[in-house]
DNA sequence: CGTTAGCACTCGTATTATTCGACTGCTAAC
DNA sequence: GTTAGCAGTCGAATAATACGAGTGCTAACG
């Protein structure tokens, strides 16, 4: 795999950021107008036909230029562009901006998301954080109608969640106000298997609300992709590549649904993932990159953010962007929920 | 506006639907091979050429059929369609699956969502229901981290919020309890200006909580687009009139950031909104049409839902489908929120 | 042996010409 | 008022052509 001699890697370096940068094939003799490169074009050719050889490049056509392939794009990714960080100055901006926000998680997500998007030229996905072993912190139930009771609980953490419950027979606020303050004085602090614990010899209406909570508990689990926040949609669906009806509505489709986020909160907090071409896992997403990383604290509170593009993505900026900007919202995760 | 004969508005009806499901310019003859209107091709033509003079059609170009114009949908929507009931099977479908679905509001939003999305061919907007005049019922304040604490707020009514708060001194959690206390004591049921008058003599750290309190409240009124459900976005691209790029991007748009929905909410509830062609107020939605409604309890908890599609828009279904779940999502509205 | 100049060749894109056919609008007859 | 018939129109589809960017190969060069 590394079998490249630096002058290929120049190379293709040059071919990927000129073609990031154009969206054209890219052209022997363009290639050496735009940079000194010390030989001629024949000689760039040959190389060119050794790297497509090795499958770094492609020809859309005999008489076109050369074209990254996903492998190409790997390369790039993994051993041309190194570690590069966001310039200080946007570093600044972006911080800026988050100061300037009310302290608040939702406008945070939307924040991350817009700078993500502006910053790496493609559409933005950011979830909320999910708060992994809920323990329970307080739990209210008001009287709505004669039968339903809503039931609002606070989690350890700050994470908030309501539903309603119905009454198998009228009760009213004192009754209900007294069970609130029962399990909050009995449970504070506890999570699922401890509440229904503590609770052992509960009453109808009490194993009614624990079933509930346990629902809601256990649900977490399940809901990483109700609270989403996305940005620069229509931006991305500019780029020349979505011109063909089917790759846009994929991108589209993947931003309504994306699934694709499941199979990353597998991946650690701190590193980011970079999927090229859906690489095998997500076929229609094949003329799509993805830049993600997670954020939060490991084992507490963890979210998902990143960019969705075309393969041809400015994988330095998107990388370092999404690198910053999860360190930012862990940071801001652990001043919110840190003990 | 009126001086259609009878003949004419049949014409009329039986182009639009057939433009609306073929997507294809209606030509004399083939109208009258799928309907038997008892007149021969030439009088249709007459017909299509009065209609037209009338500002009812166009013609795309000389060799084609013809086309409704805005003002031809909007004679359709008006006077030809009538109030039609969504079918009773479909409504009961429908009922069912709100009825599965667990007791809580931004379930019910989705699906609201995804029943719109399919029913009407087109994008569905759900926002959530507002409170109009915010009161409050409880109010936490969690220590997080030295300086910071995490208030959370439970209106009247069930809406829950957030926010952080930066200590000026350190407090510790019983401090910060004694204060939330004495807030749940003295202020449940009151509204921003109630709170503000009972606690005249509030201390420095009390005015802090005020203010944010006051701001949480006020910010009610600015954030009506926060909490959005959407659907349907990707199978409404895949219609043949946003082949255009412009199009399409317009609608993206729109449903990134709805903000015709600020137009739609001086509406009253119950009334069933139908924008037609943008309708001069937005330009760029100048191919599309939307069916929207408010829902909720008017002066107490309301919300906004529609659809979004292009102009030729099945518009029975979409108006049926809108009013019967706008009147759904009142009555759950008045469930969970009702006095 | 790597590099380079030169040149024939390829193939997609843009342009132009041509045909085809659906539909209209008009006229004259019913 | 309605209808048959027909000339006329204009977009869409198809074909023919020219253009040119870019390659790949070969032969010469240092």
């Amino acid at each position: 795999m590394n079998d490249l001699t630096l002058r290929q890697q120049k190379v293709l370096g040059l071919i990927i950021r000129t073609y990031i940068n154009t969206a054209q094939p890219v052209g022997s003799k363009a290639l050496l107008e735009a940079n000194d490169l010390g030989v001629s074009s024949a000689t760039i050719r040959n190389e060119m036909a050794a790297l497509e050889e090795l499958g770094y490049l492609t020809h859309p056509h005999t008489s076109a230029g050369r074209v990254p392939t996903d492998k190409g794009y790997r390369f790039f990714v993994e051993r041309l562009i190194g570690d590069v960080e966001l310039p200080l100055t946007e570093q600044n901006t972006i911080r800026h901006q988050f100061h300037q926000a009310k302290l608040e998680m939702s406008q945070w997500m939307q924040l991350a998301s817009a700078v993500l998007a502006r910053s790496a030229r493609s559409a933005a996905i950011v979830t909320a954080p999910k708060v992994e072993q809920p323990r329970l912190r307080h739990l209210e139930l008001i009287s709505t109608q004669s039968q339903l009771v809503l039931m609002v609980v606070v989690f350890q953490g700050g994470t908030v969640r309501q539903r309603m419950l119905s009454l198998r027979e009228p009760m009213d606020q004192n009754a209900l106000s007294q069970t609130a303050t029962k399990f909050n004085s009995l449970c504070a602090g506890l999570d699922v298997a401890g509440v229904r614990n503590r609770m052992a010899d509960a009453s109808d209406f009490e194993n009614d609300v624990i079933k509930l909570l346990t629902d809601l508990m256990a649900s977490n689990d399940a809901v990483p992709l109700n609270e989403v926040y996305r940005d620069g949609l229509t931006e991305v669906l500019q780029e020349p590549e979505f011109t063909r009806r089917s790759d846009a509505n994929a991108i589209v489709t993947a931003m309504e649904q994306p699934t694709f986020l499941i199979d990353v909160l597998s991946s650690p907090v701190g590193t980011v993932q970079v999927v090229i071409g859906g690489e095998g896992r997500w076929r229609e997403l094949s003329a799509c990159s993805m830049v993600i990383a997670r954020y939060g604290i490991e084992g507490f509170a963890t979210g998902a953010l990143g960019v969705l593009g075309p393969t041809r993505m400015p994988y330095g900026r998107a990388i370092s962007t999404v690198r910053y900007v999860a360190d930012l919202m862990s940071d801001l995760v652990s001043d919110l929920y840190g003990d």
